[in-house]
DNA sequence: ATAGGGTTAG
């Protein structure tokens, strides 16, 4: 534990050594010594004492100094250099810090190189060359790994692990995945579990080289997996963005009986959040209590977030509150989910009590509490957090602030003012950019800015499917339809594909998926019985389908009967039919809603009310095309409310249902300790 | 003394 208190710096953490301590002693004391500063101050000695001489006392100092946590590689350069013949130890520690920092890898190869040359008694051992074949990877230097590679043959350490699993690292990193595999396939190796690391080092190397097939294929031919390889797929797959493909290998862990750690967990729920899988995510949360996995603030963090984007704001909340410490990206969860909900003011204070903590906020901390601002409508503030994030914190703003800050201007309607944000940006506008300014025009009407946001557009990025949609929807929405064909055209035969709209929906356990008029689910004609409903009621009810959201060239009777077909409103019929009164249905989507379903759903989630109603969630919209959701929908979120809570997560990208079994089940297990569903 | 897996983001 280390105290500053501001004037002094802090005295020896360690007991005070004796007066000329043995080397042994100082060594200890090394050991214990937590802070550089304490290692300073024994190095300090040992000079005094000419027990720096020692070349193990030497030795020591330079270990604490680069490979503790506060590690200084200047202070253990200088240290080095003070050594007149470094033994072979001190090279190791050196090169191995040098190739695990970030600054410098390159240093490790240098050095090497300098320790080849130096006196004949300190030449490389096993020990140094995992950490140069490490450095070798880290800036792809093939030609000097495949020498190295060519040194350790010579030296007769082919069979080490060690150096192999560094030679294979090495070789996939530099985009030799061939010579790794053949390196691999022609080892001699000392037991299993090398193997092991042997392939999870490969599959690591296809995964950073994108090919995923290969991976995939390798780590189902593998005869032995560990934890770590079922964890090192599930985590992949989630940072590329395969979050289907992460919870299906997760689910499939657990019916092989495969135990779970910290990592598993930590892994997966990224995958959870995106797919909005809240019983799962539930799951998971109980699986750590259950086994004593410490939710700490990185497991928290992750915890956090799903919360938020599965819906449930307050539980994210109470898991946040009980974490036993807070990191930066603990804040940004909690201020992103906050900001994710709309509720502006608490993310506000969150920010302001993570100030207070001292937390220094990144980056991310502000994309965060602009979002907040943004759903909020509160322009002024976000301005005035931009500007701070500038001139207080000293950041640099980047695409995702500016995007933020489109977004808030442009959804407050101050159109001439975001597209003078978006011409004196410091850095190139990207379509994102564009796609907010333009959808921002089409929210208000504003044709002048929006005609120029839109060629923008399509000069730079006429190539996405997500550009073209919005481009045809603006135009639908002036009613130019000529512009409309144009650009369907186009997309035609340039062949872009758009997403289709998607919704899915989980009763007991299973995800349901279902698109525009689906009638594939197996339960399709009472789904379509209840359509009917929904829509006699709406109309009893006097309301007038909203069909200026049809941006199709059609009649009035055509456009409100697509409207009924929307895939939200398919989920939400069958949620109604398979659930209990009392139910929340949690919808969602991969597309921004339409505003007739946005209003038209408000009013199905009041018929569908069977007892007294309770403040409810509604609407929540994760991501920055479809704020404009929670916008609309200000005037209603609080005093909407329904036994059927009806909440919207929406996503970019299309994802197809999982086939799965209940969570959880399998191999006599069951859910939460509840007998599993059928 | 040395290999393989980890949280936040328009």
């Amino acid at each position: 534990m280390q105290t500053h208190s501001g004037h002094s710096p802090p005295l020896l953490s360690v007991p005070f050594p004796p007066i000329t301590p043995s080397p042994s002693s100082l060594i200890s004391l090394l050991k214990l010594s937590s802070s550089l500063h304490g290692v300073r101050q024994l190095h300090a000695l040992a000079i005094k004492t000419g027990l720096f001489r020692d070349p193990l006392v030497a030795a020591e100092i330079l270990r604490s100094s680069v490979l503790s946590q506060r590690r200084d590689l200047r202070y253990g350069r200088s240290v080095f250099d003070q050594m007149p013949d470094p033994n072979c130890f001190s090279w190791n520690t050196l090169i191995r810090a040098y190739a695990e920092s970030e600054e410098a890898p390159s240093h490790a190869l240098a050095l090497f190189a300098q320790m080849l040359l130096s006196s004949t008694t300190t030449q490389p051992n096993q020990y140094t060359f995992p950490s140069v074949l490490k450095a070798c990877a880290c800036i792809q230097a093939a030609e000097a790994g495949t020498q190295i590679h060519g040194q350790v043959v010579k030296l007769g350490w082919s069979d080490d692990a060690f150096i192999l699993t560094n030679l294979v690292r090495m070789y996939s990193s530099c985009g030799f995945m061939q010579d790794a595999c053949k390196l691999v396939d022609s080892s001699l190796l000392p037991d299993a579990d090398a193997s092991v690391v042997l392939h999870n080092t490969l599959i690591d190397g296809f995964f950073r080289l994108g090919m995923v097939e290969q991976a995939r294929q390798l780590f189902d031919r593998m005869p032995n997996k560990s934890v770590i390889s079922w964890n090192g797929m599930i985590s992949k797959y989630a940072q590329i963005g395969l979050f289907k493909e992460a919870i299906a290998l997760f689910r499939k862990m657990q019916m092989e009986g495969m135990e779970h750690n910290f990592v598993t967990l930590v892994s997966v729920l990224p995958a959870i959040s995106h797919m909005c899988a809240l019983e799962l995510g539930e799951w998971v949360h109980a699986y750590a209590e259950k086994n004593d996995i410490e939710i700490d603030d990185v497991l928290g963090s992750a915890l956090v977030d799903m919360y938020s984007k599965c819906g449930n704001i307050n539980k994210a909340i109470q898991v946040f509150e009980q974490l036993p410490k807070h990191n930066p990206i603990t804040w940004s969860a909690m201020i992103s989910g906050l900001a994710m909900h709309g509720r502006a003011a608490e993310a506000r204070d969150c920010f302001q009590r993570m100030e207070k903590a001292g937390v220094i906020p990144t980056d991310i901390v502000f994309v965060g509490v602009l979002n907040a601002c943004s759903h909020a409508g509160l322009v002024e503030e976000g301005k005035s957090y931009f500007r701070r994030m500038v001139n207080v914190h000293g950041l640099r703003p980047k695409l995702e602030h500016y995007g933020c800050m489109v977004d808030l201007l442009g959804r407050a309607g101050l159109l001439e003012e975001a597209e003078e944000l978006v011409l004196s940006m410091s850095v190139n506008p990207d379509d994102v950019i564009y796609k907010a300014l333009l959808s921002s025009c089409k929210m208000h009407g504003n044709v002048e800015i929006g005609m120029r946001a839109a060629k923008r557009l399509m000069e730079h990025f006429s190539s996405d499917g997500d550009s073209m949609v919005l481009l045809s929807n603006f135009y639908a929405s002036l009613g130019d339809w000529g512009t409309v064909s144009q650009v369907r055209l186009m997309m035609k035969e340039l062949d872009i594909k758009k997403d289709p709209g998607c919704s899915w929906i989980t009763v007991n356990g299973r995800i349901h998926e279902f698109v525009v008029e689906d009638n594939t689910h197996p339960q399709s004609r009472k789904i379509h019985l209840m359509l009917a409903e929904m829509a006699d009621k709406l109309h009893e009810a006097g309301y007038v389908p909203d069909t200026t959201q049809v941006t199709l060239n059609i009649e009035k009777e055509e456009k409100e009967s697509t409207l009924l077909y929307h895939s939200e409103k398919i989920a939400i019929a069958f949620g109604l039919i398979s659930t209990n009164p009392g139910t929340t249905l949690h919808v969602v989507k991969n597309l921004r809603i339409c505003g007739d379903c946005h209003s038209s759903i408000k009013l199905i989630a009041k018929f569908a009310n069977q007892t007294p109603p309770t403040p409810a969630a509604v609407a929540l919209s994760p991501s920055a095309t479809c704020l404009c959701a929670a916008v609309e929908m200000k005037e209603t979120d609080t005093s909407y409310s329904a036994d059927h809570c009806v909440s919207f997560m929406i996503f970019f990208s299309f994802y197809r249902a999982i086939p799965l079994a209940p969570w959880g089940v399998g191999r006599g297990k069951t859910l939460l300790g509840l007998e599993a569903k059928a």
